[in-house]
DNA sequence: GGAATTTGACCGATC
DNA sequence: GGATCGGTCAAATTC
C-alpha cells in the first residue's frame, strides 16, 4: 500500500525509491510505543528472545534458527529494506513464522503469546490498522518483498490448522491480546502435499510471501467461520505429522473445487512473458468488483491466480457451478455481518500443479505463496507491492520466467500454483478512509522516487490521487487529490470510529479530503499541534471539485508518519482493553512526534 | 434460447 | 509520439 500520508521510514535513506512503503522503526519510538523496541524488523528478530515465542522455543534465536536452516540468515535481511509495512511479520521467510521449533507444536506456538502481543501487531502505514484486522503480512526477508506480480514460480505446500476454537468473529480475535491473530484463521492455505509441508516447517525450502492486507480481519471471519465449522476442513497447520496424510487428503479433496463465488469469464489473453494464457474473470454477483485472473499451464494446470477486489458479498450458498475453477459447496461462509463487508477470497492451491480448493484469502490482501529467493531480490514495497527497485515489471518477470526456464524451449517448467489475491495495494482503504484502487505508478521528472496513482473505488467517482514521497526528504510524503468525491466516505471496515469519518464533510467531500491525511496523520489530529502541516496544508478545498490540491505531509524523525494510524488506534482500541497501552502510545506519539 | 465462453479489437497506461 | 503491453469489451461461438 502506498504510504500515502506518511510512513515510518525514519531512516530516511535506506530505500531511496520504496520509501513509500518500507518503514523504519526508529529507535525513538520505542521509549513511546510498546512495540517499536527495535530499529528495523531485523532487529525485532534478532531480539526476539525476549518474545515470548521464544519462552516456548528455548534459548537459541529463532531468526538464527532460520539462518541455520535457511542458509539465509539475518545479516541478508539486514541487508535489504525492511518490510514495507509494519504491520508486516519480522522480514523472514516463511519458514520463520512456521518453523516449529523443537518441543514446541504448532498448535501451542498458534496459542502461543507471540501471535498475539501487541508487540507483534503493527499498524498499516496507510489503513492504520493491525495484522489480523487485516493482515498484511509478507513473509519478506526485507528483499523478498515483491511485486505481487511477481510471485515465485513455486509453492511451498503447507497448511495451517488452527486449534480448536469456537468460530470467532473477526473482531474477537481482536479482543485481547490473548485472542488475536491466529494465522490458521487468518488464512487457511491448505497444501497438500506433506512432504512439502515437512520442508516447509523445516524451514528447508520455499517462501510464502504472504500479505494480509489491513482490511481482512472481518473478511476472514467468514471463510474462518466456514472453516472451523465444517469439521472436514483441515486447513489448518498441521502439528500432528501423523495424521498428516490423511488430513491433506481430506483437504484436497474438500478443496479440489473452487472459491465459492460464481465468475464469468470475460477475457484470455496471452501475456508477454509467459506461455500460459491468463483467463480473466469477474464475480458474477452484481456490482461485485472483484475479478481474478487464472493463469494455466498448457496442459490445463492452474499455475496462478490472482485475485483483484473484494467481494462486497456473501459467497453464494448455491450449490452450482461457480467457475471455471468449480464449486464447493462446503465452503459457504457465515453471513456477514455487515453487507458491506467484504467476503475472504478462499483458495488453495497444493505442489501438483492444481487448484484444488478454496480456503481463506484475505480481502483486500496480496498473497502470493511460492519458493522465494529472497536473498537473491533486490525489490522495494510500494503499496503492498513489492517492486524492484531497478527493474521494470515486465523484465523483471521475463528475467524470472527466464532464470526458471519457463521461456526455454523444451525446457518448460511445470510451475506450481501461485494465488495471489492482489488487492492490498490494488484497492485499500487508505488514510483517508475512502477507498483506493491503484492504478499506476510512475517516476516522474524531479522526484527519483515514484508516484503511487490512485483511484477513488467508489462507482463512478471521478477522484484521483497520487502519492509520492517527496526527494528531499523521504520522510515527507506528497499526497495530491484530484477530483471530488461524489460520494460519502465509505463505512470502515472493523470499527464504528474513524475520526476521519468523525470529521469529514459529507456535504464537501473535497473539504473531508483536504483534511483527513492530516487528520489522520501524526500529532495531527490537532492541527494547532502541527504547524508544519497548517502552514503547508493547501487550503480546504471548497467548490473547486477538480482542484487538485497537495498535502505534503513532513515526518519528523522518531515519528509515526502514516496515516492511518489514528484511525487504526481509533478503531482498534475499541476492541480490547489491552490496547489501551496501545491508546496511551499513540497519545504519546502525538505529542512527541513533532517535537 | 439463454448462458457461458471464446477471441479479436479496442483502450489506456507505460516504456 | 509511437510502440508495446495488460486489461477489458463485445460480437461470435459454443454449450
Amino acid at each position: 500500500m502506498a504510504a500515502s500520508s506518511g510512513s515510518l521510514d525514519t531512516s530516511g535513506n535506506s530505500h531511496p525509491q520504496s520509501s513509500n512503503n518500507y518503514f523504519s522503526f526508529s529507535t525513538n519510538s520505542s521509549n513511546h510505543y510498546p512495540f517499536m523496541t527495535s530499529s528495523s524488523f531485523t532487529d525485532l528478530l534478532a531480539s526476539n528472545d525476549e518474545e515470548p515465542i521464544n519462552n516456548n522455543t528455548g534459548n537459541s534465536k529463532l531468526a538464527d534458527r532460520i539462518a541455520e536452516r535457511t542458509g539465509s540468515g539475518v545479516p541478508k535481511f539486514k541487508s535489504t529494506p525492511p518490510p514495507s509495512l509494519p504491520l508486516s511479520p519480522p522480514p523472514v521467510s516463511p519458514s520463520y513464522y512456521f518453523a516449529i521449533p523443537p518441543g514446541l507444536s504448532p498448535t501451542e506456538l498458534l496459542d502461543s503469546p507471540v501471535l498475539l502481543n501487541p508487540s507483534n501487531i503493527l499498524p498499516s502505514p496507510t489503513t492504520g490498522t493491525f495484522p489480523g484486522q487485516g493482515l498484511n503480512w509478507k513473509s519478506s526477508s526485507g528483499n523478498i518483498q515483491q511485486n505481487v506480480k511477481k510471485e515465485d514460480r513455486s509453492f511451498s505446500d503447507f497448511s495451517f490448522q488452527p486449534p480448536a476454537r469456537p468460530s470467532t468473529t473477526s473482531s474477537a480475535m481482536f479482543q485481547s491480546s490473548n485472542s488475536t491473530v491466529q494465522p490458521g484463521q487468518q488464512h487457511t492455505w491448505g497444501f497438500q502435499e506433506p512432504a512439502k509441508q515437512d520442508e516447509f516447517v523445516s524451514g528447508k525450502s520455499n517462501m510464502v510471501k504472504m500479505e494480509y492486507n489491513s482490511n481482512s480481519i472481518k473478511s476472514f471471519s467468514p471463510e474462518i467461520a466456514a472453516i472451523q465449522a465444517n469439521p472436514q476442513s483441515n486447513n489448518g497447520f498441521q502439528s500432528d505429522h501423523g495424521n498428516q496424510p490423511q488430513q491433506y487428503q481430506s483437504v484436497r479433496e474438500q478443496k479440489r473445487s473452487d472459491d465459492g463465488y460464481n465468475w464469468r469469464k470475460y477475457g484470455q489473453k496471452q501475456v508477454k512473458g509467459s506461455e500460459n494464457p491468463r483467463s480473466y474473470y469477474k464475480c458474477t454477483f452484481p456490482n461485485c468488483p472483484t475479478k481474478k485472473k487464472v493463469e494455466r499451464s498448457l496442459d490445463g494446470q492452474i499455475t496462478e491466480i490472482v485475485y483483484k477486489g473484494s467481494h462486497n458479498h456473501a459467497k453464494p450458498q448455491s450449490t452450482r457451478r461457480s467457475s471455471s475453477t468449480g464449486s464447493n459447496p462446503a465452503m459457504i461462509p457465515a453471513p456477514n455481518s455487515n453487507s458491506n463487508e467484504i467476503q475472504d477470497q478462499s483458495y488453495v492451491t497444493h505442489g501438483n500443479g492444481q487448484m484444488d480448493s478454496s480456503v481463506a484469502t484475505p480481502d483486500n490482501s496480496s498473497i502470493s505463496i511460492g519458493d522465494d529467493d529472497f536473498d537473491s531480490q533486490k525489490s522495494k514495497s510500494v503499496g503492498g507491492e513489492d517492486l524492484d527497485e531497478d527493474e521494470p515489471d515486465a523484465k523483471r518477470w521475463k528475467r524470472e520466467r527466464e532464470n526458471e526456464g519457463i521461456s526455454a524451449p523444451g525446457s518448460r517448467t511445470v510451475r506450481e500454483p501461485r494465488v495471489v489475491v492482489q488487492t492490498t495495494s490494488d484497492i485499500d482503504i487508505l488514510d483517508d478512509g475512502y477507498r483506493w484502487r491503484k492504478y499506476g505508478q510512475k517516476v516522474v521528472k524531479g522526484n527519483p522516487n515514484p508516484r503511487s496513482y490512485y483511484k477513488c473505488t467508489f462507482q463512478g467517482c471521478p477522484v484521483r490521487k497520487h502519492v509520492e514521497r517527496a526527494s528531499h526528504d523521504l520522510r515527507a510524503v506528497i499526497t495530491t487529490y484530484e477530483g471530488k468525491h461524489n460520494h460519502d466516505v465509505p463505512a470502515a471496515r472493523g470499527s464504528g470510529s474513524r475520526s476521519l469519518q468523525d470529521h469529514s464533510n459529507n456535504g464537501n467531500n473535497n473539504a473531508a479530503m483536504a483534511t483527513r491525511p492530516s487528520t489522520v496523520n501524526h500529532a495531527s489530529n490537532n492541527p494547532v499541534n502541527n504547524p508544519i502541516r497548517n502552514q503547508r496544508a493547501p487550503p480546504t478545498a471548497t467548490s473547486e471539485g477538480d482542484m487538485p490540491f497537495t498535502l505534503e505531509m513532513l515526518q519528523s524523525p522518531g515519528s509515526f508518519g502514516f496515516s492511518g494510524f489514528g484511525n487504526l488506534m481509533g478503531s482498534y482500541m475499541n476492541q480490547s482493553s489491552t490496547d489501551e497501552v496501545l491508546s496511551r502510545a499513540k497519545r504519546e506519539l502525538e505529542v512527541e512526534s513533532f517535537w
